[in-house]
DNA sequence: GTCTATAGGACGATAGAC
DNA sequence: GTCTATCGTCCTATAGAC
């Protein structure tokens, strides 16, 4: 992977955690690295492309930043925290259809299986708990929760649902 | 509420339903309306006030649908047949920011009403198997589990950690 | 690998006549 | 309440020179 083709993401990725995935745009990459925007071309096929190298990159991140957790619980508090931090690039990587046929073997994977582990190797529990995280996560994000909710509170009730010990 | 204003909501629905959010456009609602797209602007102040009266309808769909549960099992089916036979409409209402100030009140409370019940009233409760229940949901219609994962399975164990008693 | 020029299109919204 | 005309903006992507 040339430099150039590692700007081209970087640059993409900045665009979408400042302003969401709807700002990247072609020009918008050609722009931050000084360069115009067909010259792109040259190192990617199109768009979608550049955005599979973004949702790559970050997939990688949630393996990483999920991978000490060693309870369920705290596979939680990442995994929450993950997509506080970087609100945009949480949607862009979980919601709407995903270019699988442009993403590296295995990512996908790597970033699922803490999640598999805390599940005791369940199918089953796993998707369970899965869905529930990101149903917390996106309507969080989105601001679907009324004003003021515990939101700390809904988790712990969720995680315990799911046979996580609650802390005190 | 005159009766263009009826149809022009009518017709962004359909739009949503055939080919996604996207797909609304003003001048493919004027279109299916026989008209021209500016003549929308003397019924509606924007797009995005047609959005909200589509989304308002949504609301009061998914609120007769639900009703008339009983369990916890009948309203995770009722929610996840709406979903799936409405899944552009689905994700309007239940995704990204929500245009609460465009929408009559009470719509928003009448559509969860069915799950605080089912949750006995308990808040913390009726947000965790809501998060459960959308990730479920909008994870299938994302095509994001595996191909051929069970999730009537997965359903199935999630509910029954929020307490439903299994059916057999 | 970069550029200029441009094709070719979409969209929301307004002005002003009728 | 509808129309025509149009503004202003943005986009992806290609052709071909250098």
């Amino acid at each position: 992977m040339s430099e150039r083709t590692q700007q081209i993401i970087e640059a993409a990725r900045t665009l979408i955690e400042e302003g969401g995935s709807q700002s990247l745009t072609m020009r918008a990459v050609a722009d931050r690295l000084g360069i115009r925007a067909p010259s792109l071309y040259k190192h990617f096929p199109d768009k979608l492309a550049v955005e599979a190298g973004v949702i790559a990159i970050a997939m990688d991140e949630v393996a990483v930043a999920l991978a000490t957790a060693s309870s369920l619980s705290e596979l939680a508090t990442a995994y929450r925290a993950y997509a506080i931090e970087h609100p945009h690039i949480y949607r862009l990587m979980n919601s709407g259809p995903l270019p699988r046929h442009l993403l590296p073997a295995g990512v996908e994977d790597r970033a699922a299986l803490p999640l598999v582990r805390a599940a005791g190797g369940d199918e089953n529990v796993a998707r369970a708990i899965w869905a529930f995280a990101h149903g917390m996560v996106i309507l969080e994000l989105d601001g679907r929760f009324p004003p003021g909710a515990d939101l700390d509170a809904a988790w712990r009730t969720g995680l315990a649902a799911f046979g996580d010990p609650v802390q005190h």
